[in-house]
DNA sequence: TTGTAGGCGTTATCAA
DNA sequence: TTGATAACGCCTACAA
């Protein structure tokens, strides 16, 4: 009955059930009106013909995918798990099927992920921590594409906000500044910053707020405090804790630009004897699961993930569903700093 | 110039560079001969008119779409994002697309990725874990889809030979029976297992290869030393530990389904004041990266995720090229004890 | 309530 | 080397 290695298309089904293939069509699809009966010739002929619509031709008149795609630079932090669970919980109730696409954050992936989207692969999308705009962006500029770009940077966004996207982003800078005050209510006065990689916008930011924080509290930078790694990954903490210790002379607090830094220094320094908590305060930033698993647990700055997810996936669908046109909507969160053993005695305020 | 808000297609750029829409398509796919000057005129007036194909449109006629889809049930388990990374290097030598979907375990959304294979949103799959196979595979049996299932289980395997799809698997049964004589040369006899979840054709060889070990070693099987739980999360190990803590018996080792439960027991344990690793000795499965990072340090069995990435990105895309046709390869692998702090002295094979 | 026919944007097979 | 032209599989006015 069926041709052995064809695609059965609406017309097979038409030809078997009787009916013409628009009524095909709108009976698989519930659309318009259908007679009960010829409703159920057309399922049961579509049913006896295993027959699988194709997407491609779908979207290709509809201009609907039913695709969202997320875009993230890495999956090592675990951070962004947490973002794209709430993202999720949120466009499935959309009907939507959420699709992940890894960038590495570099120039090429980023760019390959803008195709995807130029490109309609799917119909709208959630850029998580762009690194590069400069040439790619513009793409997007003139057809006016779904796509809500997340930042753990306050840094560019006014340049995003130059191409009209929806823009949600957390204040890192001063989220750092918090990590900074902390210490210094509790007494310390040799603050050190560990942090990469320095390319990245998000960085930048928060090596900014750890220089503000001490200027606020008229604190000198000094140099041999500071060490900038090349990554911002648990190897990438310990080496560069290393090479802070080698220098004979540790500050009494240090801060990490990034949660998983912050456990790769304190696998060394445990190493080495020094006992965190007490003779060295640390802190991170990202608020990472296992921040509260270590001994002593690390204490960090929540950036709420779970608010940024959803609330970019609301800004999506509601682009892709067209209820929102124009006006590109720009939110910034702040973080909130979360006090454990590793900052040492707790003066701060509590989270 | 170019009208408002309408696509630009091939026609458009073969009218401004006053050639023949064909012509473009094979200027622009660098496909077949074309005079130089022509090539030019063509890119010219695609760069000018910001021309951008439609994926759609391509993928109907070539029934290519240049996506690979990677279904995989939850993100939780960091043990994945080692696998991913493994699939996703070996991928993108091949200018494919890797795209992620998350089935959360569940049937519904299992589907759901089944569909997306269907229905050609991308050219193949692979699936990770897949939980449920009852109605929904026989769905691709007919159009032989490029399709690997990759299992932490032998169990099901003949069932799934019979749908004909390549399958990697790892004989996690074995694994788990390791630890099982592990702990018997380390002495112990009252050995118990907590494990999760139920329902998971994974957690059943897990436990059956518990049974099969004390078994082997002519030890009973105590009920009271068992705790299933309703998932194998951090959460739920904790919950285990303690009912099984409360029952006021407790054995000398512990046998768990998965790292994540073992961590969340060592928590409880630890609190009790219960000394891991000498008053009693633990171990998981899946070795994910945090196990080395613990105190003690977390004995496990890897499973090699990244092997099992690779191999499976490879199966796919020989049979996306159609290098490789009918013949369905089967690969079983084996976990590798590695002994750490956790489970007490180390008379076992280290690893 | 259903059938007809045109078109979505490309690619590919022909001749020319 | 290039230009017509016919698909690809589906949706959707519009007419019946």
């Amino acid at each position: 009955m069926e041709k052995k290695n064809q695609k059965v298309t609406i017309y097979d089904i038409a030809k078997l059930a009787g009916v013409a293939p628009g009524t095909v069509s709108r009976a698989l699809n519930h659309i318009g009106y259908i007679k009960q009966e010829t409703q159920e010739k057309v399922e049961a002929a579509a049913e006896e013909l295993n027959y699988i619509p194709t997407r491609a031709a779908q979207s290709l008149k509809t201009k609907c995918t039913g695709l969202l795609l997320v875009a993230i630079p890495d999956m090592e932090n675990p951070f962004y798990v947490q973002m794209i669970s709430a993202i999720q919980e949120e466009v499935r109730e959309s009907g939507y099927s959420m699709i992940l696409y890894y960038t590495n954050g570099s120039i090429e992936y980023e760019k390959k992920a803008f195709d995807l989207l130029r490109e309609h692969a799917a119909d709208g999308m959630i850029m998580v921590n762009l690194n590069h705009i400069t040439p790619y962006l513009s793409y997007l500029k003139k057809p006016h594409l779904p796509l809500v770009l997340c930042q753990m940077s306050d840094h560019l966004a006014d340049e995003y906000r130059e191409y009209g996207f929806d823009d949600i982003c957390i204040d890192t800078k001063r989220a750092v500044m918090e990590v900074v005050d902390l210490f210094c209510r509790n007494g310390h006065t040799k603050i050190g910053f560990i942090g990469g990689n320095q390319t990245l916008p998000a960085f930048l930011d928060r090596y900014h707020g750890y220089e503000e924080g001490l200027s606020r509290h008229r604190l000198p930078r000094e140099e041999r405090y500071v060490v900038l790694a090349e990554n911002w990954l648990e190897a990438d903490g310990y080496q560069a804790a290393k090479e802070l210790h080698e220098r004979g002379d540790l500050p009494t607090a240090i801060c990490f630009s990034h949660d998983l830094m912050a456990l790769g220094a304190m696998d060394y320094f445990q190493e080495q004897g020094i006992r965190i908590g007490e003779e060295l305060a640390i802190a991170g930033i990202d608020n990472i699961n296992i921040c509260q698993k270590m001994s002593p647990a690390l204490t960090s700055v929540c950036i709420h993930q779970n608010q940024m997810g959803r609330l970019a996936a609301q800004r999506v669908l509601s682009r892709i569903h067209q209820k929102r046109v124009g006006e590109f909507i720009k939110t910034v969160l702040t973080g909130e700093l979360i006090c454990r053993g590793s900052s040492g005695q707790i003066f701060g305020k509590k989270g």
